[in-house]
DNA sequence: GATGAATGAGCGTTCATTCAT
DNA sequence: AATGAATGAACGCTCATTCAT
């Protein structure tokens, strides 16, 4: 029975306080110093726990990977034929990437600006390129991974673009674009694009 | 026969330093020195030509924004139906950011990461998105702004992705997927969309 | 019959723009960008026609100076015994700075930073501090040159700190000690002092 | 026996270069290089422990306001009467302002000078100032304020302004205006000033 | 495990000054 | 007489990082 109430353990403290402050103002515009203050640790603590401020991003990555990769996973164990799949794989990206906007947000500045070393980038755009290559080629072999690639950055986009561009054109919109009904109409539109693609590429496929 | 070598103005020479570097290093990894260091300019006269850091960033982004709304404008005059006219556009589009592949990471840059205004944010995905919510809009009456944003976010997403995903996935592609024929192949991609999607709109429609 | 409204020659309009800044914000607050841009010229013309910073900065003195010293040799001109002398050209005193405000100012800034050359700094004091002593002398024999260096520096402090005492004060007394009446307050109160005081010198002279 | 040389603590170094520099070359003249060359510290230092220019000037002032309020405070404590007082306040400020001379410099620097903020300014004139116009106005009911006033300026400037101007005609005059006997000479100077004009103020009460 | 002190390098920005035209 | 372009040095300030305790 402390005084104290329990307060998480200073490294989770400085992880939570580095993803907040990353998905917010970027790596370069994130100083140790901010860090540390909003984890409520001294600056020299941080250094203590993650060498490098690099090392801290990366650690702050870390853990969303892990957790996307074994949400990837889960909705591609269930079962169904390569379009289920396909469904409930984007579907938990989508659930995973909303749940954890500021993730989405990683991965396009990473993308987008020079300074994230590559395999840093690569490692965290895998899981769902995977997956989703992995189930276009065996919905029908003769639909290269050319094709697959394509459609791989349409879908990625469709789900991590929405979860950028929204929140900047809100205001223009005048709703929440996170809210679960928006979110909701966000889910019945990837669906539709992947039905719609999906059974086009069969019919293709048929003649 | 003058003593200094004939250089292009510094204005010029500056802005093309400070776009190239704003690409590749974002905003807040771009040093003033950096910019002045490629340009060959001494650091003070940065500040004599655009007398703010943002202020430089602001008029590298406006020639893209100026080249850009231009380039969609020609697009949409050219004749057509809607969908003609919404291929057209989407082309424009995507020969813009490929042509001038660093405005597509800035954009995604600024969408992505919190320090960049809103105003600035917005005035550069503006050009696209009313083009593409405009056509949609005129295509079928119910077919609703919601649906028209979603339909955006996708399409934008289909093209600027293009420009940061693919060189990422470049060495595991192992082909150069900026060359002409890959960005054929992507512009077939997007058009191939398009049609399936406005297919299945039609049909809905008529249903 | 000019169209232009017929501005002063570009020299003095530099001058009196350095005139009231220096009096604003101090030498070393004052930047020739600023001085220029007040005087509505080119920077680089303030170097054509004052090749230094120093040197706009002297000359802005020299100008109160020559006035300075022509009021106080006319003030000591008009008749009368020395006490009646040293009233006028107190009085000259006061009134030149009263309506110089900007001089007052650069004289205890001088004095009191440390940045300024000796030789300026005298070059100011010395008008007044050559009249009052050369009176004192003359008052009465005995009155040696180190009891005229006491009375000299409490009399220009008693004339010089008015102007800057007073404004950095008038909030706290709540009236404008620039106006006539409050002008006149002073002028009487440094009346009296001298009388006061020079009546002692008298009493104790005689006994 | 340490390798590093035993050193006072840093704070105080800084405030001491800090001190000694901006009495020497004023506010704006003054740079955190300097400070810290002449503290023997780095640079970053400073601001380790002041965290502005701003804030390190104002140190440096309130060391010197809390030390001049204690010591009026003891001299108004001593008996007599209110003459007598005035007298022992007066001689307390001349005794602290030479013996701090940079504090004086710092004074006129200040009122000056546009660029202080106003509080700080009335800040360090208030002490001497209360005590006086206090002292005088209880000397004399029929003493209004505006003679106080005016006297407060007249004495102020009859102390502050030997610690300017004294060194300033130092070379002029040929002794050290610092030394013992100099100030002594001061001193009496500034009583048989207080004497003189309060004499003629009591007779012209009686009257 | 945790901290305060310290540092060298770099930041965006402004300075007084020069010079060719 | 007047200007735009250019520069090296300095400005106040923040950075990631180290280290003794």
């Amino acid at each position: 029975m402390t005084q104290q109430e329990p307060r998480r353990d200073s490294p989770s403290r400085i992880l939570e306080a580095a993803d907040e402050l990353l998905g917010e103002t970027g790596y370069d515009g994130t100083s140790i110093r901010d860090v540390a203050r909003r984890a409520g640790v001294n600056k020299a603590l941080v250094f203590y726990y993650f060498s490098t401020k690099a090392e801290l991003f990366e650690r702050v990555l870390e853990r969303y990977h892990t957790d996307c990769v074994a949400a990837l996973a889960r909705a591609a164990a269930s079962g169904g034929d390569e379009i289920a799949r396909l469904h409930q794989v984007t579907d938990a990206y989508l659930d995973f990437v909303t749940t954890n906007q500021r993730y989405a947000r990683l991965i396009q500045q990473m993308v987008s600006g020079g300074d994230a070393e590559q395999t840093l980038v690569e490692r965290n755009l895998t899981p769902f390129y995977d997956h989703v290559t992995g189930l276009l080629g065996s919905l029908s072999p003769e639909f290269g991974p050319r094709a697959a690639r394509q459609l791989y950055i349409t879908l990625s986009g469709a789900v991590l673009n929405y979860c950028t561009y929204a929140p900047a054109l809100a205001s223009r919109w005048g709703d929440d674009p996170m809210s679960s009904p928006a979110l909701e109409d966000r889910r019945a539109h990837v669906h539709w694009i992947i039905d719609t693609l999906a059974g086009q590429l069969r019919a293709t496929a048929q003649a």
